[in-house]
DNA sequence: TTGTGTTTTACGACCTCC
DNA sequence: GGAGGTCGTAAAACACAA
């Protein structure tokens, strides 16, 4: 195969994805259970820690809600019609998502909230989460 | 070992909000 | 107009049966 891909600019053939550490990962799920959507604060501080660049965590965040709702999708196909009703998110730490159909942004936080905050099932290690979206949002 | 299916990063296109 | 959202997809990495 040839070395350049679809944009031929950004990827290279080395470095076409690169595979986070089993460290990263655990953060970045830590995060994902205590809040589906990062703040910009967040972000940045995450992506010092963890040395990533900030649109990595974007990503992930946005790959990490694909394959939740996959995941949801999954099981709504699974139960359907035979369970309904019954339905727990597997891992039992995100709260059921209603899949926003095609809701773009009417439960999206605009920054400005978190979704329903699951009362954080991790013990973050000596990270402060709290709610200050707001003030996240205002020191913007 | 290998063929194949699934998962994981990363991006582009398009959309909405401020 | 920019930032960040979803959706769809590419391709590497991984898991696993045969």
């Amino acid at each position: 195969m040839c070395s350049s891909f679809k944009t031929g600019k950004t990827r290279t053939r080395e470095k076409y994805r690169v595979v986070y550490t089993d460290h990263q990962r655990l953060e970045l799920e830590k995060e994902f259970h205590y809040n589906r959507y990062i703040t910009i604060r967040r972000k940045s501080e995450l992506a010092a820690n963890l040395r990533l660049s900030e649109r990595q965590v974007k990503i992930w965040f946005q790959n990490r809600r694909a394959k939740e709702r996959k995941l949801m999708k999954k099981k709504m196909t699974h139960f359907d019609g035979s369970n309904l009703g019954s339905m727990q998110s597997d891992s039992g730490s995100v709260s059921p998502m209603p899949v926003p159909d095609q809701q773009t942004h009417s439960e999206m936080p605009s920054s400005l909230f978190p979704p329903p905050p699951p009362p954080p099932p991790l013990p973050m290690n000596g990270l402060q989460h709290n709610g200050n979206l707001q003030q996240v949002v205002a020191s913007q």
